[in-house]
RNA sequence: GUCCCGGUAGCUCAGCAGGAUAGAGCAACGGUUUCCUAAACCGUAGGUCAGGGGUUCGAAUCCCUUCCGGGACGCCA
């Protein structure tokens, strides 16, 4: 059940009969919103209604909100409806219908929040997709958690997600990496190494030649890089793509796809080929890059992508001087491929260096599909690390960069999580150690748990102290909810009523943040309320002489608790039961 | 030079596709524990929403412009 939903339902239904009777059928009433009223105090839902109308009616704000309220004012689910400001009307939901509200929450338990909007629509979500050169570094945290937050997110308002990688196991660097790796093996051969300005030097991949070792003993060495490589090559990424799913796992992110870039291989030229049907591949030269030209800079005749005809600022190369594709050529088949496999929309959660890369993404997609598949690109800003308020020096030439285990195993999973996720994606992010495994009101993270641990706490303790009380979600929505009459009690209803009306935002927005910032909100009122119940033990929780408001109070507290659960599903962070 | 992202309290950030008196945490100061978990709560103080113009009933939010910070810009992946 959704309040917001249900109640533009309602005033829009107002709206039409007072329009009816004055003759003004049919005006657009898409710019209705309910919402909730910036203060409490103004009820429990509000609506610009009248506001958004009265220019194209020609009415005055105010008498076009009286006549609505009035309206609204027959409903039985209404108790009150009163014109405020420019004219806002303000709704006071009647107590039977908050009730029947929450009733409707627990009923739902684990589904509550889940929307319909998303229709079962496939959405494909990109993200991390990093080079199988290495292990993962703290850079990837970000996107790796932004991405899987969103996709589970998109899941919640009823899209039908398909998390995928993709893995550039093709082009220049992967074959650098099978040289580095094919150094340890001859290290790992007894061999002593020095490793040249251009390989990888990471300790990573020593492992990879102690095993090219043992498969294949000495049998490498004499052959020439032609024959070996493709073969170090392939064990090394698939080792180096083990450790990325190892790591990846360790901050709870799974992918339902991993898409090699190496597969592609002969669609390549029959995506082209389509493309070129379809009036986008010429021959031609593109101008120089604008600003300080490199210094080899030559003019040459290349396949092009005509991208300017969709939306993006200058052509796209396909294929090099010297004949072999680009990467784009890759990135054109791969778009064809997962269009062909049937995705309306497609989202890339990318790093904010990648925004060079927006516009011919859209592009290919109004190529590629007629403008029938969206491409969404969220681009993820740089995450900066900081240890006590210091920033921490990273340098990646040297193999010293602080890895995604490193920050996992220092802070917790969920710590990572959540606070890659407190912040808008497209903002940079300071990223400090201390903080972040402090455990203190300082820290949203343990905020947030401890909200949920207090709950499940609570209804331990209301067992124990009154035996034969009955807790299961049946019994809890059979309470008489209409006796949670407390103004805290309340607001807390009215902020569990905005759950299904923030996932439904935040994935329409793309921004996981939204469900962060909202957990937040509904723990620190979660506190407060029982924090209250010590100045005013009348409102406590758990009062054993008075088993009716208590049973309703548990119901609101099982509600609170299976929301913060929802929404900590959706971050991917752990809601825990105790914190101690 | 062009494009993208950002600029909101001392600090870190929200501000829910234009709404009512701009919010939270930290830091500062003052309180709360025989009581359902003090990993919590209450109170005080703190603002020219970078500057300037515009759009309209109404702008932190949309448009233009200037300034500042970050990122990107053919034959790398």
């Amino acid at each position: 059940m959704n309040i917001f939903r249900d109640f533009t339902a309602r005033v829009t239904s107002a709206v039409e009969v007072v329009l009816a009777a004055g003759g003004h059928a049919g005006t657009d009433l898409s710019r209705i919103v309910v919402e909730p009223p910036r203060d409490a105090a103004h009820g429990d839902l509000a609506t610009n209604a009248a506001m958004v109308l009265a220019k194209p009616l020609g009415m005055k704000p105010r008498d076009l909100a009286e006549a609505v309220a009035g309206r609204l004012r027959d409903d039985e689910d209404v108790a009150g409806a009163e014109v405020a400001g420019p004219g806002f009307i303000n709704i006071t939901l009647a107590a039977a219908y908050r009730a029947r509200a929450l009733k409707a929450l627990i009923e739902a338990g684990a589904s509550y929040g889940r929307s319909p909007i998303g229709a079962g629509r496939p959405v494909n979500v990109e993200y991390v997709s990093a080079n199988p050169t290495g292990p993962m570094h703290v850079g990837h945290c970000r996107g790796a958690v932004v991405g899987d937050a969103l996709a589970n997110l998109l899941g919640a308002a009823g899209f039908a997600v398909t998390k995928e990688y993709y893995i550039n196991d093709a082009g220049g660097q992967v074959d650098v990496l099978a040289r580095s790796a094919f150094l340890r093996y001859r290290e790992a051969l007894g061999e002593t190494i020095t490793i040249p300005e251009g390989l990888y030097p990471g300790d990573y991949l020593k492992p990879v030649g102690a095993a090219l070792a043992e498969r294949f003993g000495a049998s490498l060495l004499s052959q020439d890089e032609a024959e070996w490589l493709p073969v170090v090559r392939k064990t090394a990424i698939d080792m180096m793509m083990a450790m990325i799913r190892d790591d990846l796992a360790l901050l709870n992110v799974h992918h339902d796809v991993f898409f090699s870039e190496a597969s592609l291989g002969s669609r390549i030229p029959s995506t082209i080929e389509d493309l070129t049907a379809r009036g986008f591949v010429y021959r031609g030269t593109l101008p120089p890059p604008k600003g300080q030209l490199p210094e080899d800079w030559e003019d040459r005749e290349q396949l092009l992508f005509r991208a300017t005809d969709v939306g993006d600022d200058i052509d796209r190369p396909l294929m090099k001087s010297d004949g072999s594709y680009t990467y784009f050529a890759g990135d054109v088949a791969y778009m064809k491929d997962k269009v062909d496999r049937g995705f309306e929309r497609l989202i890339y959660v990318l790093g904010a260096d990648h925004g060079g890369y927006v516009k011919r993404l859209q592009a290919l997609g109004r190529a590629l599909s007629g403008g029938a598949v969206s491409v969404e690109v969220l681009l993820c800003q740089l995450v900066k690390l900081f240890r006590a308020g210091e920033p921490v020096r990273m340098s990646k030439r040297s193999g010293d960069f602080v890895t995604l285990r490193d920050v996992v195993e220092e802070v917790g999973r969920d710590a990572v999580r959540f606070m890659m996720l407190y912040r808008k994606s497209d903002a940079p992010l300071d990223f400090d150690f201390q903080k972040v495994t402090e455990q203190s009101k300082d820290n949203p993270v343990f905020y947030v748990q401890y909200g949920h641990a207090r709950a499940a706490s609570i209804l331990r303790n209301a067992a124990a102290e009154m035996p034969g009380i009955n807790l299961s979600a049946e019994s809890l929505a059979a309470a008489d909810l209409s006796l949670l009459d407390d103004s805290g009690e309340q607001g807390l209803q009215r902020r569990l009523a905005e759950y299904p009306r923030i996932i439904e935002g935040a994935a329409e927005a793309h921004e996981p943040h939204r469900i962060a910032f909202y957990l937040y909100e509904l723990a620190a009122e979660f506190h407060q309320q029982w924090n209250r119940g010590k100045d005013m033990p009348q409102l406590r929780f758990i009062n054993p002489e008075q088993p009716a408001s208590t049973l309703a109070r548990l119901a609101l507290v099982h509600a609170i608790k299976l929301v913060l659960s929802s929404g900590l599903d959706v971050l991917g962070v752990s809601a825990p039961e105790e914190m101690r």
